[in-house]
DNA sequence: CCATTGACTTTAC
DNA sequence: AGTAAAGCCAATG
């Protein structure tokens, strides 16, 4: 099976800082992936733990999160952005959150 | 191969 | 602003 992709993405999600976050779409676009965003999503459930991918600063385009609300893995994720400053309200991460990388700086430390 | 399935997105009400 | 329908595309059976 070929990695590769998913690799990229979880590479890319590891550039958003703490305390923002990042669409499936916008991270598929910034691996190098357009109209993938569900790529993204399979590729976060699949990240080996040991990469400490941060999956719970992706949301979707929306910002809400791509979990039913008041599930477990939900409350969970609600709770890590919390615990950066994220604050999730009916479901929602505050516009001001969302990542707006520096391009040259995020193609750079990718090296693509 | 064909059909179904999503941690999705966009558009149109 | 919220919803529904259609579009999307790799993975899976």
């Amino acid at each position: 099976m070929d990695e590769s992709k998913y690799q990229r993405i979880w590479q890319t999600v590891l550039q958003i800082p703490a305390g923002k976050v990042a669409s499936y779409g916008q991270i598929a676009d910034l691996a190098g992936l357009p109209g993938r965003a569900r790529l993204v999503g399979k590729a976060l459930g699949k990240a080996p733990p040991e990469l400490e991918v941060p999956w719970f600063r992706v949301l979707r385009s929306n910002r809400s999160l791509a979990f039913t609300p008041g599930s477990e893995v939900a409350e969970l994720q609600r709770q890590s952005l919390l615990a950066e400053g994220v604050l999730v309200k009916n479901n929602r991460a505050p516009q001001q959150d969302v990542w707006q990388p520096d391009l040259a700086e995020l193609l750079f430390k990718l090296n693509y």
